[in-house]
DNA sequence: TCTACAGTGCTAACTTTCTAGCAGGCCGCT
DNA sequence: AGCGGCCTGCTAGAAAGTTAGCACTGTAGA
């Protein structure tokens, strides 16, 4: 699943050449199979091969990722997360982007009073 | 290992009560067993029974989690995924944790150019 | 003391996942 | 037409994960 979000769609050899640790190519298949048993993904045929996709929407998986991580790894604290996420040590953001970002943490503290 | 990471340590009765969708009991037992011969995680007798413990240290859980996270599904921008993080739809941060990112913002600002 | 309880170690059966390999279809090339 | 490459569907055996249950141990309480 985390190969598909981060492709989008893939085949199945694309979805073995971007994993890390791959199992074989049997796997899978077999294992894109069950996903799509399980409704997480469907398939879609193109140039004679199966193109896989997430069914779940990219904002939605995207939303549900970050829930899950600032639960797991930051006790359920955004602002924890976000320090962890701007830290400079490994950050490495564009003037524009820190711009916007100081933009929305501005309007976020005018809103919230 | 989700379950770990969350709670630091758990025993395999807390791993299983913490756990969605659950399985069984001894899957549990069996799993926690497994990870410990694979190295990632240890145990301690405590109060005649066994509490697991991960052995990656936290901090660095923290971050190689956020940095898949970012690969996934922002295509590795950690501007896009702060945005995501910080939406105000779900976010609801303090004043005092939104001036606290603003000055982190803000020294990125001042040290990046 | 003895009984109940909760936890561990272990085992055996069962289910799911993984693996390799084969037949068949479609395409492009010679 | 014939060949090779690539992909699908399928199968069968191996490996891993799941499950329930047993014996044993230490603790707490009647």
């Amino acid at each position: 699943m985390d190969v598909l979000f981060r492709l989008g769609r893939a085949t199945a050899n694309e979805v073995l050449e971007t994993m890390p640790d791959p199992p074989s190519y049997s796997a899978v298949r077999a294992h894109l199979r069950t996903l799509e048993d399980k409704g997480h993904v469907v398939h879609e045929a193109e140039d004679l091969r199966y193109v896989y996709i997430p069914t779940m929407r990219p904002e939605q998986a995207r939303r549900s990722a970050v829930t899950h991580l600032v639960d797991t790894f930051f006790g359920g604290s955004v602002a924890q997360a976000a320090t962890a996420l701007l830290d400079p040590k490994s950050a490495r953001l564009t003037r524009e982007e820190l711009e916007r970002l100081a933009r929305l943490i501005d309007k976020a503290r005018k809103d919230g009073r």
